[in-house]
DNA sequence: GCAAAAGTGTGATTTGAATCACAACATCTT
DNA sequence: AAGATGTTGTGATTCAAATCACACTTTTGC
């Protein structure tokens, strides 16, 4: 096993730099700001937040990946976010609640930065446009959000798979000679308590999908789409699996 | 029937000011800002804006209210959104995108004001202050979606019912003597809606509630709560409706 | 390399809510 | 006041997904 790491390489980097949300600071704000900041390490595992305690802080994840969860009345884990390697997080509990309404829960090894609560509003006062980003980054989110919501009014259990493998195809996709070959964040019991099905449920109807020649599964957490047409007629409902 | 009206009385109101968000403006800009927007006046039923056209712009509810919903494949209206008295909308999608989302519809009488988004973006980088309330505002609507969210995963209808009348409690009720009146702004089929579920099972849900002494249907449109402590624990799945 | 653990596929059964189908009210309309 | 229209309650039936139960496979850790 590699040794394990303890410092982030963020200010050599200047990791924020590839952070959409602070694009409009210039090089010196930016390396100011880094210093600033604390970086940490997370194993695969490892919870970043636990529910319930004080947020940590703005968070920007660096590299690696992690999710957040909430574990249900009846013992389940329900997946909200997946964030992705250049992701953030905090931004929404930071403003709203003195405690983290979520776990999060690194996926793999994951180096963050860190901003405390002051320390960002003192920037987004500072830099309005950096507000401006925030406000439009907060509003993509809310649009997804309201995607699934709208999505899960409805029982179907395919319209929100396909809706979940799209986000998925979207998010960790890449092209390859016409299909979309897509590394998977999560194995299947994930992906069911993402969508919010019965890991059953999912397995019987990512066969489907299968034979429907829709999407292919090449190896574990590994999925080809073959048709995107189909999956997004499926996730609007228009198309339905036939038996 | 009474006169329409055609104008509302914004600028010697300074309605903005009963709105959270510009709280932070001073008289001045306040009333130069009020002077700038533009007013006007929707009947019950009329539609503010429809799904897929141009936004109107951030708008502000000075009086009455209105529902945001999208009509889904199977021809059924998921209701997203209830905005109320003093409260907005548009930011979220004047921001992302090119259209708008969802119908919005005026659920009685209802008076707004109407900043283009050039306005609005002005305003945010003028008054950073502005900039942070509208974050904070956004997080709370995402914390209310995060909730819904993580309650629809769940199939039990009872859980996302008492979870809505508990919203509702919250923002149309009034404290008499002990017990919290709500005058609801749907109907039973809007509630169904709201939720997600067929109008039949709210109505059977809604049944069992009043026999368990729970929630009380006094007139048509008003609910009288009368054990939040249990409309809670049935919230968060802790506690279960016997047959 | 082998055992334990984690993840996956598939049938049989149960269950909760959607759907269908009306009857009973309430509310607009004229 | 009376018909029309919209809203609500309740039974019977259907159906999709959860649950249960277990075989099978893959990964992981020592």
């Amino acid at each position: 096993m590699e040794e394990r790491q303890f410092t982030c390489h963020c200010s050599t980097e200047r990791c924020l730099h590839k952070v959409p949300l602070f694009a409009s600071l210039n090089d010196a704000s930016l390396e100011s700001l880094t210093d600033k900041m604390s970086h940490r390490v997370y194993q695969k595992g490892e919870i970043l937040v636990m529910e319930g305690q004080q947020p940590l802080g703005f968070t920007v994840i660096h590299s690696g990946s992690a999710k957040a969860y909430r574990t249900t009345s009846d013992g389940k884990e329900q997946i909200l976010y997946i964030f992705p390697a250049h992701d953030y997080f905090g931004a929404r509990f930071l403003f709203t609640e003195d405690e983290v309404p979520y776990c999060v829960e690194a996926l793999e090894e994951t180096h963050v930065c860190i901003l405390s609560k002051q320390q960002l509003k003192d920037i987004l006062i500072e830099h309005p446009k950096v507000a401006l980003e925030l406000i439009e980054a907060m509003a993509k989110r809310m649009k997804r959000l309201e995607l699934l919501m709208q999505q899960s009014g409805k029982k179907k259990a395919e319209i929100r798979i396909a809706a979940i493998l799209l986000e998925f195809a979207e998010t960790y996709g890449t092209q390859e000679n016409g299909r979309t070959v897509v590394n998977l964040p999560l194995s299947q019991e994930g992906i069911a308590n993402y969508v919010g099905v019965a890991r059953e449920t999912l397995s019987r109807k990512l066969s489907q999908l299968e034979e429907e020649k829709i999407v292919e599964f090449t190896e574990r957490l590994q999925m080809v789409v073959l048709d995107t047409e189909k999956l997004i007629a499926l996730s609007s409902g228009e198309y339905e699996l036939n038996v």
